[in-house]
DNA sequence: AAATGAAATGTTATCACATAACGTTTTTGC
DNA sequence: GCAAAAACGTTATGTGATAACATTTCATTT
């Protein structure tokens, strides 16, 4: 039996962990990557999403604002948030989770993937995904219906193992 | 080849046809489903749900309101609608659309099913499918993550047949 | 028919999420 | 240094949703 293209980070998302190892992780990727594409991280940037990843739960821009108000020790207002949130989403740094008007860090921002998170019902915590079939499944199943897919967006809820 | 089970609602949805067929049909629907299970499909619940047919595009709450305004020559508040939509979100007689914010009626409301909207970017029509196989890949793709599946929602965009 | 409790609706107020518009500062390329 | 572009600050407003409580309507029992 072969093995199929899944990546997921699920065994980080949703299991105990180092965290600060993701967060750094992710910190430093993000860094190349902005270097790479010549756009700028600058402080506010990257003080978003470091506050993104201070968890694996999608977390509100309004929630956001307060930290960083916290962290910075004066008035931030949802412009200055929702600025850096449209330029991370645009790099691919995080997403949007619909369901929940939420954001969360995308662990694989260098692989052009399609959303598809399993949230946990009981912890929060959201894992995500690259699965290259289920993305031909889904094109196939749009297809037979005379549909051409240019993107999807695939919430899965339900318990992560830790909290079956 | 053997045919899988797909039930969908594109050939009326995402072409042109007779929609008041449509209407006419999901309501009679709706009122016989009411029927059997004891509950009360209120005349502005009724309303509620003749508006979300006008069309196959989900509508927002406050859109609903204005036109049940206009309709009933009256002001209407936002608790009024929303607890209209939660009555038929209950009864799985229409669905919400996170990524729009807005509601759309159920053309399977007897039908178990997760949510598979087709949701066409140039015309803004929402087909919805039921697609038993792509459900099972879904729960066999989340399963590879060790995670167990209550509910999922699919939002699938892209071009409708007539759009292409 | 009257009493009663449950369900539905009306009403006021507020919360949560997101963006438009415009002015100022900072950065970058020349 | 200068000009253009990018980023950021600030004010105001738009859009979607719900909490809390009063009143009315409905179904059931007596
Ligand atoms: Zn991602
Ligand atoms: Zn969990
Ligand atoms: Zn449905
Ligand atoms: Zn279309």
């Amino acid at each position: 039996m072969r093995t199929t293209a899944l990546i997921s980070n699920t065994r980080a998302a949703h299991r105990d962990h180092d965290h600060e190892r993701c967060r750094t992780a992710a910190l430093a990727q993000a860094r190349g990557l902005c270097l790479d594409r010549r756009v700028r991280l600058t402080p506010s940037r990257e003080a978003v999403l470091r506050l993104i990843w201070d968890s694996h739960c999608p977390v509100g821009a309004y929630s956001l604002l307060e930290r960083l108000e916290a962290e910075q020790g004066h008035r931030i207002l949802p412009p200055t948030v929702y600025r850096a949130l449209e330029f991370l989403l645009a790099q691919r740094l995080i997403h949007r989770i619909p369901s929940r008007n939420a954001f969360i860090g995308c662990p694989f921002p260098e692989v052009p993937h399609h959303n598809l998170f399993l949230l946990c019902r009981h912890c929060g915590a959201v894992a995500e995904c690259c699965a290259g079939p289920l993305d031909q499944a889904i094109a196939a199943t749009a297809a037979r219906a005379g549909f051409s897919v240019t993107d999807h967006n695939l919430e899965i809820e339900g318990l992560c193992r830790q909290c079956q």
